[in-house]
RNA sequence: GUGGAUGUAGUUCAGUUGGUAGAGCACCGGAUUGUGGUUCCGGUUGUCGCGGGUUCGAGUCCCGUCAUCCACC
């Protein structure tokens, strides 16, 4: 369930309220694709750096323990010791991204497993069917996200049989909830919107996707090779179209000058690998800009990576110590840079939260625009 | 003391019949958008142990010398 509370221009401030509990929007979720955040940082760490909701990835779980496991298991909240919300990606993203062989057809997609190359088949039921084993809040429909730029002649085709894909998700979706037995019975469907760069085809998709009832809905395939301004020019035209009373969820992205754009322009869901990738190759954001704390200019420095961060982080060790540990290739370097990316994220959300609660958005996204793209 | 081997980038080493030096790693910088943590891109680095000689030209040939290592006395 949503709960719209406040808007400002196109930007939206709610509730989302799950099986496990509720999520202040904008939220961005942090991502645990194996059921972990990569870097070594546990469901517990992430209470700790504020994280609302957490992402998890049906195609990888699938491969790896496998679906029925996590099931036996009691269900993925369970499996991580995570009782807040979690939202599993539907696993076609994945199928576009990870596999070199892979064929689609109107039942569903076969391709090979990056872990061993066998072959494998998922379409929306088997995707509906993974992500009930998991037991997530959020089930994600299945979809073809195309690569920018595509032929308009491909992208119609699959937008197409995108939406045929979200009907069969959706009957699926149903009649697994109401199995006895099932880990989460009140699990949520969003539907996804795809459309590549085109704008009839956007919102034409759109438009049929919202027909289908939803507990929320999702921009896909962006970010994945068009420039930034198309990206923004496409969510321009395809959220006047996405229903005011369900979450909109922008999937994959972004940057922190991203997040501030987007939720301008109604978002109210993010996720992105960005800010742990990169915390891994020590680029850190900080409210002052983006740094790369394996500069040599840090070998010496005794502060913290943001004084005015009080994330655990800066609460107890210098750029100084954090550089070595990134030279000396320990562990430690990137869990400790992922706890204060993913902080950091978190604590932009809740910013941006707050200054949407005293209407006072638009000025911190200017004041921000700014901060945040400075290199240090 | 005698015989032999080796001295080239921070490091391990290449360097063809002599044409004023290259590679891996390291180091420095950049990239990364519904995550294959080991990826990609770019850059810096040298009195070629030292001193002479031959040559238009020497890391390469000759002489001397120093250092290190090995074997033998």
């Amino acid at each position: 369930m949503f709960q719209l509370l406040k808007t400002e221009h196109h930007a939206r401030r709610g509730v989302l309220t799950c099986a496990h509990g509720t999520a202040q929007t904008p939220a961005f979720m942090n991502v645990g694709t194996q059921a972990a955040i990569k870097g070594g940082v546990s469901s517990h760490d992430l209470k700790e750096i504020g994280c609302q909701i957490e992402l998890s990835n049906t195609y990888h779980l699938h491969l790896r323990p496998g679906d029925e496991v996590i099931r036996e298991l009691g269900g993925l909240h369970k499996f991580m010791d995570w009782d807040a919300p979690i939202l599993t990606d539907s696993g076609g993203f994945q199928v576009f991204s990870l596999s070199g062989l892979r064929k689609i057809k109107e039942e569903g997609v076969t391709f090979a497993s990056h872990l061993d190359g066998r072959r494998i088949f998922m379409g929306p039921e088997e995707s509906m069917q993974i992500q009930s084993n998991l037991g997530s809040d959020i089930a994600m429909a299945f979809d073809e996200c195309v690569e920018n730029p595509s032929p308009y002649a491909y992208v119609k085709d699959s937008c197409e049989r995108t939406l045929r894909w979200l009907e069969r998700c959706k009957v699926e979706h149903e009649r697994l909830n109401a199995l006895p037995g099932v880990v989460n019975p009140q699990q949520m469907l969003f539907g996804i919107n795809q459309g590549g760069v085109f704008p009839d085809l956007r919102v034409w998709h759109m438009k049929e996707t919202a027909k289908i009832d939803c507990e929320g809905y999702a921009i896909g395939g962006l970010a994945v090779g068009e420039e930034t301004q198309v990206m923004y020019d496409i969510i321009d035209l395809v959220e006047p179209n996405m229903p005011i009373e369900k979450p909109r969820y922008l999937m994959g992205v972004g940057t922190p000058l991203n997040l501030l754009e987007c939720v301008d322009r109604g978002v109210d869901l993010f996720d992105c690998v960005m800010p742990a990738r990169n915390a891994r190759h020590g680029k850190i954001y900080t409210w002052n800009g983006v740094m790369n704390l394996k500069n040599e200019k840090y070998k010496t420095d005794p502060r913290p990576i943001d004084a005015n961060c009080n994330c655990p982080v800066c609460r107890s060790f210098s750029r100084g110590y954090l550089r070595h540990l990134f030279a000396s290739g320990e562990m430690l370097a990137m869990r400790l840079a992922v706890l204060h990316n993913l902080y950091f994220y978190n604590e932009l959300m809740s910013r941006i939260r707050a200054a949407l609660d005293v209407g006072e958005f638009s000025q911190f996204k200017a004041e921000y625009t700014q901060k945040l793209a400075i290199k240090l």
